[in-house]
Formats: C-alpha cells, sequence, structure tokens
RNA sequence: CGGGGUGUAGCUCAGCUUGGUAGAGCGCUUCGUUCGGGACGAAGAGGCCGCAGGUUCAAAUCCUGUCACCCCGACCA
C-alpha cells in the first residue's frame, strides 16, 4: 500500500526553530523527521523511522552477510558487570545509572561489552565454538555534558555494536583469527557506507580508554563534524589523536637571545592570559604564544614486582600548539617497555594536590624545573620530554618555576647549563645527564610534515563525522570477568575480543550534512537512505489525477517500490516545497494540464532528471530511473 | 562543571528599561474567491507570560529562589 500524506504524520516546519545550529538537524526538524522531546532526546516520526529503519537494515544485511548473528540485548545492565571491568569509572559522568526499588543500581548501558562477554562466557566452551561473531542494533545511553547537534550528539541513540571472539590475533585465511574478522568488519563497513551513498573515508585511531592495539575510524568529512582528521596525499590518514608527524627539525645548540630575566606576572597562569598582558607586564613590547613554551606536568605511577615507583614528566610544547595525552603516555610507557620489573606504568596528568605536596607551581612551570628543585628525591624523579619544535632556539617565554614569575629569552642550552665553550651537546647526553628527551608529542597541524614511512608529504586537515570504529580489544574484557575457554591440550584460555560499532542516527545526519545532501530547498536523500523513492503529486486529488495516481501507486507498490502521496488539499506550490523539503528522490506530478498532453513529470529532488513521461509507461520508466540512482 | 544567554500561542519573535485587563507574522478553524513553486479577502479559535515565593491597590514587566533550554569552554568508545 502506497503511504498518503494525509493519513501519515509529517508536520513540515516553515521557520527553522531557533534551537537548531547545523543543516542536519534543521532539516530533520523542518521537514517532520524529529522532535525533540528533551535535551538530546529526539521522537522519530514516520519519516525519520523509516530512514533510521533502512539505515538498520543496510546495517544488518552486511552484518549477516560476513557470519555475524543478531542478538538483542538489555539495555539495563547490572553495575556489578561495570564495576568488574573498571569501566563504571572509566566511563564516569556519562553512564547513565538508575536505582531500583530495593537500592539496586543498573546502567543504561552505553555499548554492550560487558553484557556480551558475560553471555559468550556462560556458553561458549571450547576452541572449537571459535570464532563466533554476534551483533545488536540498539538504544545506547550517554549521559551526554552537552548534548548538541541534534542527532550527532544525544543522550539517546541508535547503535549497531558487533563483538567478536577467537583464540588468536593472526593466522592463516580461514583460521577465525581475530584480525580475520577485524579485516572482515572493515570490508563490511565499506559496503555499508557505499550502499547508503555517503562519503566516508576511514582513518587510523587511537584504541582510547576502550584499549586495545589496532583500531580505525570511519569517517564522513563534513564541516560541522566534531573530530579532526589529518591526511597526506599518499593515503596516510588518521585522526589528531593518534596522526604522528614526520621530522622536524630541532636545534638544541642554538644560541640565546638575550639573558635569561624574571619577569613579575602576578595571578597569570595561562598563555591567553600572559600574551594579553605581557606590555603591562615586561614593560612594552608584544608576546605571542608561538614565542612561549608550554608545560605540562604528568605523574607517573610504577607498578613493579620489587614495590612501586614514580616519577615526574614535564611536557614541552610551543605555546600556540596542544600537548598530545596518547603520545606522552605512549613515550613515557616506552621507557619502561624492556623492563621485565615493570608489571604496570600509569600516567596522568598531575592532579593540584600533589603538585602543592611536591612544591611545583603550576602555571609557573618552565622546562628548565629541575634546576630550581632542592629535594634530591624529588630532582632525580624528574624528566622532561620536549616536543621537536620547542626544542629550536629563538626567543622564548616561559615559566619561572617561582609562583608568580615568568622568564624571557630562555634558552634550553644555557639552561641546563652548558656554556658557550663547552661545545655542541648531544640528544644522548641531553638523555643521560638532563633526562630530557625529544620526540613528537603534539597534536598535528595543518601544514605538519607526514610520517616519511606513510608516503611523507604535507598533512592537511580536514573535520568529520565519526560514524563508524572498529577496534581490535584484546583481552580487556574477558580478563576482568575472566572468560575462559579450553584449546586443543584441554588447556584454559582467554579469548580475545574486537568490537566494532556503527552509529545508525548518525549515518542519516551525515548523509544530510555532507554537500550533496542538502541544499536550501531541503534534504536530498540518497535513494537507500530515503524514506520513500517515490513521492506522487497529483497537483488536485480528484477525477481523472486521482485515478492516474492512485493506479501508478499500485503499480509502483507491486514491483516493490516504496510512495507516498501527497493527497493533500493544498495549492501546488505548497506540495512542491514541501516536496523539496523532505528529499525524497524522485517526484511525480500528475496534473489536468500534463494529463490532457498525455504526460505525467518526473523530477529528481538532486536534479539531474527531469522528464515527461506517458502515464501508462510511467512506473516501469520510474523503476528505471530509480536503479540509475 | 565554569562563563554567557533565553523561557510570552504549534513555530519565529515583539512587549519588560518606565508595573495598569496579552501582541505580530507564520500555522490552525469556517466561508468565499483562487489553484503547476509556500495565494487573497472576511470571520474565528488558541497563552495561568517556565515554576514557586515576595514587593505592590495592581506584576509578563521589579526582587528572591528554582527548573528547563540554547551558545562558548572544559569533557567526550
Amino acid at each position: 500500500m502506497p503511504t498518503y500524506w494525509t493519513k501519515t504524520l509529517i508536520p513540515t516546519l516553515r521557520q527553522v526553530p531557533a534551537e537548531a545550529e547545523v543543516p542536519s538537524h534543521q532539516l530533520m526538524l523542518r521537514a517532520g523527521y524529529l522532535r525533540k522531546l528533551s535535551a538530546g532526546v529526539y521522537d522519530y516520526l514516520p519519516l525519520g523511522w523509516r530512514s533510521l529503519r533502512k539505515a538498520m537494515q543496510i546495517v544488518r544485511e552486511e552484518m549477516d552477510a560476513i557470519g555475524a548473528a543478531e542478538v538483542f540485548l538489555p539495555a539495563m545492565q547490572p553495575i556489578e558487570l561495570w564495576e568488574r571491568t573498571g569501566r563504571r569509572i572509566a566511563y564516569g559522568q556519562n553512564l547513565f545509572v538508575v536505582k531500583d526499588r530495593h537500592g539496586r543500581e543498573h546502567a543504561l548501558g552505553p555499548t554492550h561489552e560487558e553484557v556480551i562477554t558475560e553471555l559468550v562466557s556462560a556458553y561458549i566452551e571450547s576452541y572449537k565454538d571459535l570464532p563466533k561473531v554476534l551483533y545488536q542494533i540498539q538504544t545506547k545511553f550517554r549521559d551526554e555534558f552537552r548534548p548538541r547537534f541534534g542527532v550527532l550528539r544525544s543522550r539517546e541513540f541508535q547503535m549497531k555494536d558487533a563483538y567478536s571472539f577467537h583464540l588468536n590475533l593472526d593466522g592463516p585465511p580461514g583460521s577465525g583469527s581475530l584480525s580475520e574478522t577485524y579485516d572482515a568488519m572493515h570490508g563490511a563497513y565499506c559496503k555499508i557506507f557505499q550502499r547508503c551513498g555517503i562519503p566516508y573515508m576511514v582513518v587510523e585511531a587511537e584504541s582510547g580508554p576502550i584499549g586495545g592495539s589496532a583500531s580505525h575510524e570511519f569517517m564522513c568529512p563534513s564541516p560541522t563534524g566534531e573530530d579532526v582528521i589529518l591526511q597526506n596525499d599518499a593515503g596516510y590518514a588518521a585522526n589528531v589523536e593518534k596522526c604522528e608527524t614526520g621530522k622536524r627539525t630541532f636545534d638544541i645548540n642554538a644560541a640565546p637571545t638575550g639573558g635569561l630575566q624574571e619577569i613579575y606576572t602576578p595571578d597569570c597562569k595561562s598563555i591567553d592570559d600572559l600574551c594579553a598582558q605581557w606590555k603591562e607586564f615586561a614593560g612594552g613590547g608584544k608576546l605571542k604564544p608561538e614565542n612561549t613554551l608550554k608545560t605540562r606536568v604528568y605523574e607517573i605511577r610504577v607498578y613493579k614486582r620489587t614495590g612501586d615507583d614514580w616519577a615526574i614528566w614535564i611536557a614541552v610544547v610551543r605555546g600556540d600548539r596542544e600537548v598530545n595525552d596518547g603520545k606522552v603516555r605512549h613515550h613515557i610507557e616506552q621507557q619502561y617497555k624492556h623492563n621485565i620489573d615493570v608489571l604496570r606504568v600509569e600516567v596522568a596528568p598531575i592532579s593540584d594536590e600533589r603538585a602543592q605536596d611536591l612544591g611545583i607551581p603550576l602555571g609557573f612551570i618552565g622546562p628548565h624545573f629541575v634546576g630550581s628543585v632542592t629535594e634530591p628525591k624529588l630532582q632525580a624523579r624528574i624528566w622532561n620530554i620536549f616536543d621537536y619544535e620547542a626544542a629550536n632556539g629563538g626567543f622564548w617565554v616561559t615559566g619561572g618555576n617561582r609562583v608568580n614569575y615568568h622568564v624571557r629569552h630562555y634558552c634550553m642550552r644555557r639552561e641546563f647549563g652548558w656554556n658557550d665553550h663547552d661545545g655542541p651537546i648531544t640528544c644522548d647526553i641531553l638523555n643521560l645527564i638532563h633526562h630530557t628527551q625529544i620526540t613528537d608529542i603534539r597534536n598535528a597541524v595543518e601544514g605538519d610534515p607526514a610520517p616519511e614511512d606513510r608516503g611523507g608529504g604535507t598533512l592537511k586537515v580536514t573535520k568529520g563525522i565519526e560514524i563508524g570504529h572498529i577496534f581490535k580489544l584484546g583481552y580487556k574484557y574477558t580478563e576482568a570477568l575472566e572468560v575462559t575457554v579450553v584449546n586443543e591440550n584441554n588447556e584454559p584460555v582467554k579469548p580475545m575480543m574486537g568490537c566494532y560499532g556503527i552509529g545508525v542516527n548518525r549515518i542519516l545526519a551525515s548523509a544530510i550534512e555532507n554537500e550533496q545532501g542538502h541544499d536550501d530547498n531541503g534534504i536530498i536523500w540518497p535513494r537507500a537512505l530515503a524514506p520513500f523513492d517515490v513521492l506522487l503529486v497529483p497537483i488536485k486529488y480528484d477525477g481523472q489525477v486521482k485515478d492516474v495516481t492512485d493506479n501508478l501507486a499500485a503499480e509502483m507498490e507491486a514491483a516493490g517500490t516504496d510512495v507516498l502521496i501527497d493527497d493533500r488539499d493544498e495549492r501546488p506550490g505548497v506540495k512542491f516545497k514541501d516536496a523539496d523539503l523532505i528529499g525524497v528522490p524522485l517526484r511525480v506530478t500528475i496534473g489536468e494540464k500534463g494529463l490532457s498532453e498525455g504526460m505525467v513529470e518526473v523530477k529528481s529532488r538532486n536534479g539531474r532528471i527531469n522528464e515527461k513521461v506517458a502515464p501508462d509507461s510511467a512506473a516501469a520508466r520510474i523503476a528505471q530511473l530509480l536503479a540509475s540512482l
């Protein structure tokens, strides 16, 4: 049966609701796809739900095609599971927690690793049961601090999550390794986004707090995207958390620009404030952020078999750059990698209280902090890590290592105590004597050199919407929840996991958000996601026009085409405007004028098709045209 | 959670400074004329001015509190 406009619910809005900022949000509200119930919580109206279901179905088909089995899991999950995996704390405030009448707490699942792992632990006992790939498409919950951009960042959303379980990371084809499934998922994701007709790119990603070794994000390039992607011309693409830079030059022997001078800078802890007030502090002149050195202090906890230890690392980048926590963490972890005594290393920005206890004046720290420390126990534990860019000569302003003071004419070589006649220092000397290392620790920016082994060249910045993410998870959940299977030798072993998510609502938003997805008049759907394939617009739904419309609709529906009939008693202008707004790919206009010439008019929303067809052959022609979209 | 802003009709907003019985446009209802790109005329319906206190003869308007929403930041598989 075709759908009649007057029977369904399509509340189009002439004006843009004030709350909507990005095109997808504005248009989904205006075109009657969505209604906001409260912050970050939306009703999907008939059009919205139809489109969402189309996206879900594509995802479902491609998951099934690679042998994944669909399940349906609880949204309400015992909090105990989340405590056992440590994710109650890791998720923190973003986790929705509800209490039942007995006072027991439950998490409203933002993902289902815990639940699926528990499920698998109950039934999977032997290596012969592996690999196993399960997935679900369900509502997930996140207590976002700040929901925004409509369905792009909401508190309730539809996710496809797939989880796989394996004996091995790698292996020959057909061995059921994690890598094999990971690659199959990678392929399935490409097919899904292709079928949905949305532009996408695959970028390398940090696996983040979820843990694991390898990870890719699927991004839809869009100016409204919240994620920053860097890429070179040779096909290297990574998100900003992951993106490495190629070689950048540095000069640790550069001469100072003047004698080190203390400047009194009361209560001035940020680079922005420092630059803004520099004139009064320094008695004239201007200071730009790129002439400052920013320091961030990390505390490292080292858990060893022979007793725990700790250290302080000071990360130094140019004042206008951002320290990349992940790069700092990786670099520090590398330092302990070959020490078999070390069980685990924790790297975290130092807390205010801890800094106070140790006498570290946060906000006024410079890279030469160690020189101002008199306590030998602390002194021996301090390490520096410079970004390449920060290890250069030139005019530098940085912290004075004393509350309310900064210094100017900072010079690395001199501040480490080397005189002009001492000859050049080397990286080895810096490392051995000064506990100081130089590497890439800041977020990559537009124009940085790309890594040489990834094709080199220059990095360019693109913004994107994250629509999919695949991880090799490893043992995080099977270990925490104590899952074992027996191997060929009847020995208990932990299976390893992969997890693979797709934000289904974001598929819709991305389709609209990208350039081909909308114009000034409304949405332009790719056929695969459109709520209907064809919109029939009878100029006046009456008499011969009505008969032709109904016959055409019946014929097309019989052939499996989704048809919407605008049977409203509205003026043609209103119908055409609404047709453009809701974005159905093909519009067929049936009017007395056309019929008198024996024609109906077929137009595509994307503007490529505009032809007149005899009513009798219209259904066949439309089917043809649809196939070409 | 810090900073800023807004809550008045289904939607977009005015009115608030200077207290005196609630407004416009769009949408909705009825009638008429229209009818291939958001028609025109006439007549209507619709709001405890977010909520709770307070000041006052009188509060949408002033004060206090509270809630919700939006923006920037921080945060974010």
